[in-house]
DNA sequence: CGGTCACCAGTTTTT
DNA sequence: CTGGTGACCG
């Protein structure tokens, strides 16, 4: 018996197909990891392949280090050499060995989101563009998306052509770009740009990773962009073994400049592709991957397959609609309680939602119920203020040339070394071509210090004494003494000694995360050092702190969630307007419809046993009440595998003028998503203005419906039918219909959207 | 130079 | 409701 023989049919193929290019399709839960790590195994002990020559490219640490774990299980030795990381951290350590070939020294430094606002704002201090009308985050997008593209910024400037605008951004982005060189700085998307061009200009290097990586493997194909894709190619140039995995229905990332693209033509760049389709999933009940193949369905332009299992029919789909987010957050506390209570473990379940703002709430309840509890996202721990601050104390100590982190810390804690003083030694270092630290190193020669220089001189000073520390001590007996010295901890506490305490525990969990590199290192017989833990700090993403082994309900979005499985999903927030967000709804793309579609095909195949769904009525936004109808991809759903429960008797009454409203809001926003439905006839605006006239008619109360018993209605999915009961059920009604090809159904009257004709 | 007050703008999603 | 920014005063 062989570790193959529990693979099924096309997995097996997949795992023994190595040679030359692979393209797997794998649906959720296919087993796509257990095919990499089987096929990493294959090809070191049945066909010989040295672990040296093996790349297996993931998108998150934490995906990295649970292939490579898994790797570790199956073969026995030499798993160590085989390289599996992240794109991001692949290229750091290809750019550490050789980016001085592109001008640029080896120790330089990585900016985050937080240091590129930072460096945008000083582009546009600089080159005179006005904030209000070209945005910081509209114009790092631009540059984002234009480095994604290779699009350098020459090329960028002639695409510009006579566009004002554009020739603006375009100076922008110059100026952002010889600021990041300046500072010996690499933002995100430079990580990749610069290794394609390393591997495009400089053949020795390309022929040198050509050989090593001979068999390359990346997941999650369908999120790479056009970089990533080059990126690979150019590895993968020589001896062509490429096999990538991935799932067109659950690429996500577009808004990132994921190119859906390069899994759909995949075979067109390798028509000698070999294609093979992972279709059982191994992790969800029937009923779950109904709810997800009748949601994906109504996408258009993906590759065709349909995921089905084996295992049995479980639960209905736990569908509640609530007043406000506040009750819904409180039925899901309840809820897991009431689970954990009758055996579970708080570990089984997810909560997933759209976007971070609503984890608030949902932690409010968590906290109040006393149950464990873990936020993925949000804000990255290494993007709180007081890491960021300790962390500049440690750019500035490793790389002097960081002028962003030098002005950080510059004041931090408080020195009197104010705004004016800070433009004038910029002024003059820029002036004389030389970094900040330099320039504040020699005060004398800068005009209009006067009175400061002595301060800065101690500051100086203190640097350079760190510096020398950082030769002698450990990392974390570095950032204890940084801390110290500087009474950082004291100052925080004299600022405010409300989030003092929170802060505290913060940079505690710093130095213990040192202490933890530390170690790690020693385990492989390395030193920690500086350089290399600023560089693990700066790729780490929060999914990566997520463990398995605590036992808490993990609270994310549906886009951290992607990759990990949970007996029992929440989708939270399950409203039109929310999700899909009204910024998908109001585009006249299909494609960002089509992108939240598969963003809830993501979240529902999350889900292994028990899937619930909710929405509430009304839900606060940005401090104004918003009203939005059950989401649309909801009504996907069919009917008979939801479990609807019995929607609670109104507890307190909501005002009249709500009401009206509500309602008013309601008929509005029907009219232009009645037309958006697929196989829309003709006519049937028609039936649109019956509706409406009907409903002035029959003038019924409580917001009334347009129809009654014995009417014949229309509805979006089962087609014509004919009204045989309505029974009032809480507040809504519950509507009873005989459809003529679709038989008898109970369906509530406002989500059912039935129509009279 | 630094602190305080008032106003304004903003929200997907993240390596 | 937040956080960030800008103006004014001590």
């Amino acid at each position: 018996m062989s570790i193959y023989d529990n693979l099924n049919e096309p997995q097996r193929e997949a795992v023994f197909h190595t040679d030359g290019p692979l393209l797997i399709l794998a649906g959720a839960g296919s087993g796509k990891t257990r095919v990499l790590t089987h096929r990493i195994a294959y090809l070191i002990e049945e066909r010989g392949v040295s672990p040296w020559n093996i790349l297996a490219i993931t998108f998150t640490n934490k995906a990295a280090g649970e292939m490579r774990q898994r790797v570790d299980n199956l073969v026995g030795y030499g798993a160590e050499s085989i390289w599996v990381s992240t794109f991001h951290s692949a290229c750091v350590r290809i750019l550490r060995r050789f980016i001085d070939r592109l001008g640029y020294d080896n120790r330089f430094t990585i900016y985050d989101t937080d240091d590129q606002k930072t460096l945008i704002k000083e582009v546009c201090r600089q080159t005179d563009i006005d904030t209000k009308k070209f945005k910081e985050r509209m114009l790092l997008s631009v540059i984002s998306s234009a480095k994604n593209e290779m699009i350098l910024p020459d090329e960028f400037e002639l695409n510009a052509g006579g566009d004002f605008a554009q020739q603006k951004i375009a100076r922008a982005y110059r100026e952002y770009e010889a600021r990041l060189k300046a500072n010996n700085a690499l933002d995100f998307d430079d990580l990749l740009v610069k290794t394609v061009q390393l591997l495009d200009t400089q053949p020795d290097i390309r022929e040198n990773y050509q050989e090593r990586f001979r068999y390359i493997m990346v997941d999650e194909y369908q999120d790479t962009n056009t970089v990533q894709f080059k990126l690979v190619s150019l590895l993968a140039g020589k001896y062509r073994n490429l096999c990538v995995v991935g799932d067109d229905d659950q690429s996500i990332y577009k808004f990132r400049g994921a190119n859906i693209r390069n899994i759909l033509d995949f075979e067109k760049e390798y028509p000698d592709a070999k294609v093979i389709k992972l279709e059982q999933n191994y992790r969800s009940t029937e009923n779950i991957l109904n709810a997800a193949n009748s949601v994906i369905r109504n996408n258009r332009g993906r590759k065709d397959k349909t995921l089905w299992t084996a295992n049995g029919t479980g639960e209905k789909i736990c569908l509640r609609q609530f007043d406000t987010a506040y009750d819904e957050a409180d039925f899901i506390a309840s809820d897991v309680s009431d689970e954990v209570r009758e055996g579970a473990a708080y570990k089984d379940h997810a909560v997933l939602y759209r976007t971070n703002a609503q984890s608030r709430i949902l932690e409010e309840k968590f906290v109040a119920m006393n149950i464990p509890y873990k936020i993925v996202g949000g804000i990255n721990f290494y993007a709180r203020r007081e890491i960021k601050d300790i962390l500049a104390y440690l750019k500035t100590i490793d790389n002097g040339r960081d002028d962003l982190a030098v002005r950080r810390i510059i004041n931090v804690p408080k020195r009197g070394i104010g705004q004016t003083t800070i433009n004038r030694i910029q002024e003059s270092a820029s002036q004389r071509g030389i970094g900040f630290y330099e320039a504040l190193m020699a005060p004398g020669l800068i005009p209009g210090v006067g009175r400061s220089a002595s301060k800065l001189d101690s500051f100086a000073a203190l640097i350079e004494y760190f510096k020398g520390q950082a030769q002698r001590e450990s990392l974390t007996d570095l950032i204890t003494e940084i801390i110290e010295k500087t009474a950082y901890i004291e100052n925080l506490d004299a600022d405010d000694p409300e989030d003092a305490q929170a802060r505290i525990e913060n940079i505690d969990e710093l130095v213990s995360k040192a202490a933890a590199y530390e170690e790690d290192c020693a385990d492989r017989g390395e030193t920690g050092t500086l350089g290399g833990f600023l560089e693990e700090v700066a790729l780490v993403a929060d999914i990566d702190s997520l463990d398995e082994n605590q036992d808490y309900v993990v609270l994310m979005t549906l886009h951290s969630a992607k990759g990990l499985e949970f007996s029992h999903v929440y989708l939270a927030g399950m409203e039109d307007g929310l999700f899909p967000g009204y910024m998908a709804i109001t585009a006249d793309d299909r494609e960002e419809l089509e992108e939240e579609r598969r963003l809830c095909y993501v979240g529902i195949t999350r889900a292994e046993e028990k899937l619930t769904l909710t929405c509430a009525r009304r839900r606060m936004v940005r401090g104004e009440t918003q009203f939005n109808r059950m989401s649309r991809f909801v009504m996907e759903i069919p009917a008979e595998i939801l479990d609807t429960g019995t929607f609670r008797a109104e507890k307190d009454v909501e005002p009249p003028a709500r009401d009206t409203y509500r309602n008013a809001r309601e008929a509005f926003r029907t009219r232009p998503f009645a037309g958006s439905y697929p196989g829309k006839k003709a006519d049937e605006n028609n039936a649109f203005s019956a509706l409406q006239k009907g409903s002035q008619l029959a003038a019924k109360p409580e917001g009334g419906l347009s129809y009654g018993v014995g009417d014949r209605v229309r509805h979006v999915k089962f087609g014509e039918g004919t009204v045989l009961d309505i029974r009032e059920g809480g507040r809504d009604y519950e509507v009873t219909v005989e459809f003529d090809g679709a038989g008898t159904r109970k369906m509530f009257a406002m989500f059912a959207k039935l129509a009279k004709v």
